[in-house]
DNA sequence: TCGTAACCGAGACGGTACGTCTGGTCTTTTT
DNA sequence: AAAAAGACCAGACGTACCGTCTCGGTTACGA
């Protein structure tokens, strides 16, 4: 495999390792991104093909390709300019207070929106793209991940989680019920949801299940 | 539409209401299926085309789409003859011992099996096929929930949850963290998740959340 | 290879060997060859796409590559409709006057006229296309080599040219030249070139070169 | 246009007028002449890309442009400079002698060689572009007729042709079977064919044709 | 028993997207 | 200002897949 082939396992285009010829056009870039984001809140990304978005961008698929190795990890990037910035990290002095605000935060931002839309079409396209889930996985939720162990290690400092608590599994039952009625769209995510999630995970808490 | 087209909501191919005519080969629709099976064992349903169905099968496309609108609605046929079955109703007396039951043979179901793999796959083309995901709704999570209700009916005629319990609530909390973990992949489904989502929801249940 | 694959020497489309499955549409053949024979009218090969030829046929790629392995085995089809008949063999009783009467009738289809632009578009696509090129000679130098022969076995047996004669390089005599001028363009294809190469023919017989 | 742009017109690149700035590098200019040497004795033009010449002379392709307007002109050059000198003028005293040293020499040096399928496939890119085609017939056509019809004029002087005779018709009944054969390959080109040739045209000679 | 409706396998059909390649131009750093 | 390197646009290429249609042929019912 050529040198100035792209990431390949879905890193964000950055600059080449050699500062040789001619180097790659941030205003390019930042086309292709846009247009994408632009095509991915009408549409989901099964019914987005490169050709829509190299004609939108008013660029050459060739450009594209120079930057993603799939349609799937340009639409990670794309996804993740917008989703990242919307989720700030609560701070109310209380644990189970920041887990409902985070909760709640993240429904508002996926519920119907194009947002969401956006993160199920790329969850899909996780499924079948190898390269992608190995990005997912290491740029998306492991990030996330990391932002949202802040909230538990200011309670393990706070005295409100024991020092050894399994902050991993607390997590993912927090995100796992909204991310499986996102998906199946068989309940809604409504207030009594996200209230009802955090109530038990305070529940288990104080039991001292983590 | 042609009273002769296929069930479109993706139901199972069954007997059309005039009987004149050749009527459906049970052989062809079972080698169908089977075929179905047998590929996506080999590889993601992403890969699989109704070509190779078809071809594999020994049958012709229009006989396949005579039974089933969408590739998506053929494989999860496939998937429910493989899954239900091996999704045994525990009934053990105690909630939370029929709770670890049911998640633990999920998992040992789903994980890094065939099976898994092909759930995994379903679900990406659920997210791209509105058809699908109406047919997934109303074929696999909504019979699954109401068999597992009668764990949750059984746990409020034996007094273990109160009468008007939100059992879907309690269900989304037990399956929603697994299924993030299959299809994230970010940590493992082992035994010690699965004993801590359960005792998770028996802290809720005793602390009155649900 | 697969026994369906288009014919790949370039052959025109004709019945495939089995019977089974849907057979080639000829309004489908048709479409195509029309379409090419248009747009060769308007423009030389080399500016001509097949997606411009699939759409001007109204016609899918595939349905183009099902039946012709190159553009140029396409354009080659296309091109025999139009010129083969338009090239009536004289018999004047003369060889001489059959000569001038060939010539000056290959002369006048190809002297700046659509077919010799289409003809000098697939001498030059035969340059590039091995398989056009088997295809050219065995279909085309041959077929209308073979038809000028009998101007030359009637010669024979009339007694004009010695029964041994090389017939094959009477005629390249007489069509080489014509073919030089067609490519190279440098002097013109007129009425006294045609009767000098004629009259230098005829010398050449007079004088038992043949 | 800028007066800096390549000739345009296919002349080889020479000095450019002013002397300012870095001056063309002839050791530039040399790599890129032998590396389309190299490549046309390999593969036929179609299948030569300007990134490949690019690459094997170590040269970018906008050093290539600076000099050749198009692919086509530059293998023009390429081919030009093995090309014409191996094709000296012989004087051996009578025309027909001289006629049959030229094809002879002609035929050796294009039969199955790489000059001769550097020869049929600039033939065929002059076909596809105009440019090109007016380059090819006053930079190649032009010059070797006028070299050939020194063979005539001294003929002439000599009394073996009369002082109007059509030297242009000569020529390409000389050449014109000869790149027949060459393009079409439906005959050998050896020296049977050669010797006919001549002798058809020292018959016509005699006849007073031309 | 015979007609007919609907099945069957095979595979062509139109349409669309893919990922690669090429030609000719442009932009950067280096010489 | 030319050089090498390589990104840029535009768009053709040949392949793959989808869901439909067409063919010759085969059941199995109902008249």
């Amino acid at each position: 495999m050529d040198t100035n082939d792209p990431p390949a396992d879905g890193r964000p285009p950055t600059k080449r390792p050699t500062a040789r010829g001619r180097p790659f056009s941030q205003r390019t870039e930042q086309a292709i991104i846009e247009a994408t984001t632009g095509l991915l809140a009408e549409r989901p990304l099964s019914e987005i093909s490169l050709d829509d978005i190299a004609t939108q961008a008013r660029v050459s698929k060739a450009s594209i390709y120079r930057r993603w190795p799939t349609k799937g990890t340009l639409a990670f990037d794309a996804f993740m300019v917008d989703f990242l910035d919307r989720q700030p990290l609560p701070n109310t002095g209380r644990l189970e207070d920041d887990l409902l605000a985070t909760l709640r935060n993240w429904v508002s931002a996926v519920d119907r929106t194009a947002t969401g839309r956006a993160l199920k079409g790329l969850i899909a396209e996780v499924q079948r793209d190898p390269a992608l889930a190995d990005a997912w996985r290491e740029r998306f939720i492991g990030p996330v991940r990391a932002r949202h162990l802040l909230l538990t290690e200011r309670a393990k400092s706070r005295g409100e989680l024991p020092p050894g608590a399994d902050a991993d599994l607390l997590l993912d039952i927090l995100f796992g019920p909204a991310y499986h009625r996102l998906l199946h769209a068989h309940l809604p995510l409504d207030e009594s949801f996200v209230r009802g999630v955090v109530r038990a995970i305070g529940a288990a808490i104080d039991a001292g299940v983590f």
